[in-house]
This record gives structure tokens, C-alpha cells and sequence, in this order.
DNA sequence: TTTATTTTTGAATAGTGGTTCATTATTAAG
DNA sequence: CTTAATAATGAACCACTATTCAAAAATAAA
């Protein structure tokens, strides 16, 4: 009997991550993620059902992550609810600078994957919508957060605005770095505009 | 000598948004706009370049149709700092309204061709992100707004949580009424979430 | 009508690239 | 060493569809 060597299930994904980042996913050919992970491209079908498959556990395992330590942030009694607002955010941005590449496709492709997989790709990304709403009913609840707006409708706000920016970002990186974007984005969420 | 008959180039567009609208650019095949416009496949190559010109020339026209309107409240001086942000808020609000199909396209697709072809791409839409610069300028010139703020950032910023939001709502419209939508992104972007 | 010119057609083309599968390679067990 | 079972290969397949182009249709001018 023979046994998988190496790990190319992962070799795999983390080619497709990088491709899909360089080039979006619809002008990724299988052909050439097989060629950067060094396999054959009729192996990749051992490991995938087929090409979006890839792309639904990329979310799969960015989304996972995610939740796992927004859970940990929502958990943590010794914050405040400006502090879990603030490590909440800083987590998105941390995640980002770790791994631009898979921070790339996660802004880029979550359309695409949301309109053609909804039903696939609900699960975790709903569990951490749920922590994040948490977060901010906690905030509303001890009277830090206005009381004056919707919860979902706010929750959209930020993410839509984050991811906006952060995709603003990758295609253009000179103009500002990360840590300014960042500390306007919680200033403006906190704050407003007005003066 | 012949003429052209009707106006198959604005069938042919209106055709795209409709399908576009409902499938998305990958998906949409031209065999089936040709149908849907009424004319044959091969015409459509008499009016546009190949298939992303046609999304293309639909960026053009709302682009081209914000900017001008943008333009409007810009110089109107009657209105006040906050009176202009409004009406810029509502003004995308009341496109989407009127042309849901175009908005839809608009916000699904603007990733896609801002990759495919940053170049040809820029002409209405820088234009219009200035004159929105200069409505945040001249609030914070006229002391409405904060000064803590970089303009290009809460440029992006605004704009990207109205575009997330409405695309939230394409998907899933009776969650929340538009009216409601609005109305908390006016307030969340003018006095933040501190309570 | 006839001719010249331009528009329209849609079947044929052509290129792409995801997916399959017969074949080969590799390893474990007997 | 032999056999069995699974992993891996990659050329061939095939479905799909954007695009082309030779022919036909329509219209204006002569």
C-alpha cells in the first residue's frame, strides 16, 4: 500500500492563495497552481472536488481563524467595550499583515464565493457575524455605544468599510500604511465626522 | 446607402445591466444579451468592442451621471457642510433606487474592471472622488467637521460601507428598508457609535 | 430599377482551460 | 521478491462561449 508523502493538499492551497491574489480567481488556471505547487494538475482533484472548492476552504480556514479569536476577544472580561471594539478591529488588520496574500483573496473574492456558494460558505462566517454583534450589543448594553443605531445594519457598516479600505490599500500601498488607515477607521466609527 | 434602425446600442446596453444585474459579468453570456436585446450576436460587436467594453461603457454612464449630479450640490451654496454630505449620501441612495439593475452591476462589478482595466477606467470616477473630497474639505474648512481625519481615507471609508451595505441589500432586501439603511449611515458617519 | 453602401445576421471558428482517466510510480505487507 | 493497494501523473477530452466573417438584407442615391 502507498501512502500520501509530503503534504500537498496544503502546497495546494497556499500556491492558490498566492495565484488568486496576484490574478483574481477566475483568470487562475488550474494548470499553473498545480505547476506552483509542484504537483500534477490532475492531482489537485484528488484533494479538491474542483476549483472552487479551493477557494471555498481558503474561506473556510481565513473564517475559522477569524471567529476562533474574535471568540477570545468577546470572552475577555478584563476589556471594556471600546477595548473589545479596538482588538476587534486590530484583529482584521493583524491578519492582514500576517498573510497579505490570503487577506487579498478574502477582500477580493468574498463576492464572488457569497453569490455562487452562499449555503457552503455560511458557517463560520455567520458564527463570527454573531461574535462581532455581540461585541457591539455588549458596548449598546453598558451604555459605551449609541443606542440610536442598528445592530446588523451597523455590523455591515464596518466590515463594508474595512474591507473597502483594505482592498484600497493592496492596490495601491505607497500612499498610506496600514497603522494610519487603521487608527482613522476607529476614530471615525467612534467619533464621527462631526466635529 | 443604409441607416441604423432604432437604437440597438442602448438595447444592447440596457440588456447587459438587466443580465449583469442578475448573474453577475462572469456568467453572462452574450448569446443571451443578444436575445434579450433583440438583435444578433454578432451585432454586438458592431457597437462595442468585445465584452468588457459593454461594462465598461455602463461605468461610464452612472459614473458619468453621479459625478454630474455630485457637481450640483457641490456648488450649491446655499446648502451647509452637513446639508452636502446628505444629499450626497442620498444621491447614491436615489440612483439605486431609480435603476436597481445598474446599481446592482455597479457595486458587484466595480472590483472587476477596476483590476481588468484601472486605465481606461478612471475618468468619471476620479472625478467624482474629488468633488466628494472637496465637499469633506470644505466642511472641515467651515469647522462642521473634525480635523483628525485623513480626507482620501474617509473618502474610501463612506464610500465603501454605503457600497457593502446596498450589496448586503440587493441580497436580501426586506431585512431592512433602504429609507432605514440610510438613515443609519448618516448617523453612524456623523456621530460615530460613542453614545 | 439599379447600384452602391452600410447594417445585420448567425453559423462556423478558434482558443481556452477545467476535468477525466488510463497508465505509471510508489510504498506496505506478506 | 511478489503482490496488492493507493497515489500521482499529464495527455487527451470536451464543454463552453467570445469572436469572426462571408453572405444577406436593408436603405439611399442615381
Amino acid at each position: 500500500m502507498r501512502v500520501k508523502e509530503g503534504n500537498k493538499e496544503k502546497d495546494i492551497l497556499e500556491a492558490a492563495i498566492k495565484l488568486f491574489a496576484e490574478v483574481g480567481y477566475h483568470k487562475a488556471k488550474i494548470s499553473k497552481i498545480a505547476e506552483m505547487a509542484g504537483v500534477a494538475a490532475g492531482s489537485i482533484y484528488l484533494y479538491f472536488e474542483d476549483k472552487e472548492d479551493i477557494l471555498l476552504k481558503i474561506f473556510d480556514e481565513i473564517w475559522h481563524r477569524i471567529y476562533l479569536e474574535l471568540l477570545k476577544i468577546k470572552n475577555n472580561s478584563n476589556l471594556s467595550p471600546f477595548d473589545k471594539f479596538d482588538a476587534m478591529i486590530d484583529l482584521i488588520f493583524d491578519i492582514y499583515i500576517e498573510n497579505p496574500n490570503l487577506a487579498m483573496v478574502f477582500v477580493n473574492e468574498q463576492n464572488h464565493i457569497q453569490r455562487s456558494t452562499p449555503e457552503k460558505f455560511t458557517v463560520f462566517y455567520e458564527k463570527f457575524l454573531l461574535s462581532g454583534e455581540d461585541i457591539i450589543k455588549e458596548g449598546i448594553e453598558k451604555h459605551a455605544f449609541t443606542n440610536n443605531l442598528d445592530i446588523n445594519i451597523l455590523r455591515q457598516f464596518i466590515f463594508g468599510a474595512i474591507r473597502s479600505l483594505l482592498q484600497h490599500w493592496a492596490i495601491d500601498p505607497k500612499t498610506y500604511p496600514l497603522n494610519k488607515i487603521r487608527q482613522n477607521i476607529k476614530f471615525i466609527i467612534k467619533y464621527g465626522i462631526e466635529k
